[in-house]
DNA sequence: CCCGTTTCTGCAAACGTGTGCAGCGTGCCT
DNA sequence: AGGCACGCTGCACACGTTTGCAGAAACGGG
């Protein structure tokens, strides 16, 4: 026999599906006889009961489940999120729609479309841009959300993110500490609000610490991949711009650095120190293995899975933003300068 | 409004919800009149009609939902395996839940219950185990599955997975034709079929080419991980066995060479030459840059994805296997033997 | 003793869609 | 012209669950 419906469990305990469904329910199990109760929960649980989720969420216009939307699977930042999100949403009863809009805010469009279609009940939003008119018509529709590790400019949303300027001001103070006074910055797009914090804090921090904000040593990246943060390296020597350390604004950038250094046929931290921003696995294991601002990205998934469901539980509660604390992991990659 | 329902769109083209129903659906078109049908759909995405899965699925006892099993979204292996699921379960109309085991079999049997309990049609498993109850008794069940990169011993189900003998063949080969003599090998967990399939293979490419095999020279890793390579590597060290290259299961174990390599003052591939499997991203990074076999993992994906749809529309096909040619990548970490 | 209140359970109607069945009209064949 | 088939559409019910409402029984207070 197929898996055992309701209305089996409640033949089986000899009372009506309503009783059947309110001694189940938790929440409802109070309007029920202690006793009858008792009885259908171990009718339920002999005949193997499992509640119909699909049906429940017909009736309820609750699934259950609630929508991730990320750049792309493939890059190490966020499976480790991911892995957050689903430890905390897991226990809760709630599951995780995944799905890569590989930077394609058509794709995106569509894809959130079809998570919609799918009634999940809020979404996880990795892909904010600091002007994102997708995200705010969404807000307008009332569609619950929290962005995680990047957000929009004046969306009034929820969010956990890095503590950006002082990951920065941790990885520039290194760099000063160990005597470099002419710091470069390879800045992420400046549509998103990491890429504008990052250089912001770096532009802060150079000044705090006594060095001149040269802005012939920052260049923005057109993406944060290897190949963009290698660009954005080599105009930056094309211009003959004159420094003896790198902070990138992720790691991917940096790694761009180490392919245009091997290029020209040089060596981190000899020629050039370089710090990322990210704390992405295997790290340990590069030549040399790279300093980087780290943060702990589960949690940082896992908070954000928090407000999620707290924002689905209690809908008219204000927006929270949390920022989660960097460390500084030093490695090979930075010297002091020759 | 909310969003428009089914009766809506009716009522709006002037037909009977049964009628919409018919002329929305491609497989039911042909019994409605060409105009009316034609007037509903227009009717319908003006309307922005997006038909209501959960509904849908209640009636059909189908979810447009399949579940994918894997051990560890953090392992590198599994995101590009994950985007080529996805990226043919999307266009087809389908979403996949994602569940992470850890490994651990308590944890596999819930997390496929609660699945199962979402009403998915189908299971991506890439958790397979020589010897694994669970799946067989799924399979007595009539749940219908594909595993992807690993499969079960005997189980007739489909699967696939890379060609784990030519890839070993041709890393042995390498090796060989570099002048080694003596090889050593680090196997993957006796209880995975990749595990046995590499360590049988080894032993036949390395007799194939002319040299002994000697079991002196294999040891199993308890795990496919870094510090599971690491112990094995220490162990063969320990007992004194002579090599001058290794080939391990795959490239955390491989990673995990490195490791001992740095503990002991040696290095790639002067002391040792070491070769990977798998390809994972960002190994030519690494110092050295690590040889390795790889597989495409995104087709490696896209075929289980494509072969469990069809298992799906078609239930009562034979199961089929698919072997996915490697290739080998070599760079930095093999060389001739000193 | 009666009536109001509480406690529990059953009834039935939803939620949005799919589908067997019947009915209707039209056209064609005899 | 009558009957039959066919093409199309509407009706109603089902899928499995939740929930407002009402009714029954028990109970307590005046």
């Amino acid at each position: 026999m197929q898996t055992p419906t309701l209305r089996d469990v409640a033949d089986a305990a000899g009372v009506h599906p309503a009783t059947a469904s309110r001694a189940l329910n938790p929440a409802t199990r109070g309007l029920v006889n202690a006793e009858t109760a008792k009885r259908v929960i171990k009718v339920a649980d002999s005949l193997g009961y499992r509640p119909n989720p699909i049906a429940r969420g017909l009736k309820t216009a609750k699934s259950g489940t609630v929508g991730i939307v990320i750049p792309d699977l493939t890059n190490p930042l966020f499976p480790p999120i991911l892995r957050g999100i689903e430890d905390v949403l897991e226990p809760a009863g709630y599951s995780g729609l995944i799905v890569s809009t590989d930077n394609d805010s058509d794709r995106e469009r569509t894809l959130i479309e079809s998570l919609r279609s799918r009634q999940v009940e809020g979404l996880v939003v990795a892909t904010a841009l600091l002007d994102h008119p997708l995200l705010e018509q969404l807000h307008r529709e009332g569609v619950r959300m929290v962005m995680v590790n990047r957000r929009p400019r004046d969306l009034d949303v929820s969010s956990v993110t890095p503590d950006d300027a002082l990951g920065i001001e941790l990885a520039v103070r290194h760099l000063v500490e160990l005597g470099h006074t002419r710091i470069a910055h390879l800045a992420g797009p400046s549509s998103t609000s990491t890429g504008v914090a990052r250089a912001k804090a770096f532009r802060n921090a150079v000044r705090d610490l006594g060095l001149t904000d040269e802005p012939a040593l920052a260049r923005e990246c057109a993406a944060w991949t290897e190949e963009a943060g290698a660009a954005a390296l080599r105009d930056l020597r094309a211009a003959g711009a004159d420094f003896t350390a790198v902070v990138a604004s992720n790691d991917l950038i940096a790694l761009g650095c180490y392919d245009v250094l091997a290029e020209c046929g040089l060596h981190a931290p000899d020629d050039l120190s370089v710090v990322g921003f990210n704390g992405m696995p295997f790290l340990d294991k590069l030549a040399p293995p790279l300093t980087t601002v780290t943060i702990a990205h589960h949690r940082l998934g896992g908070e954000a899975a928090r407000l999620l469901l707290e924002a689905i539980t209690e809908p008219d509660r204000p927006a929270r933003s949390v920022l989660l604390p960097p460390t500084l992991v030093v490695r090979a990659s930075t010297a002091a300068p020759r």
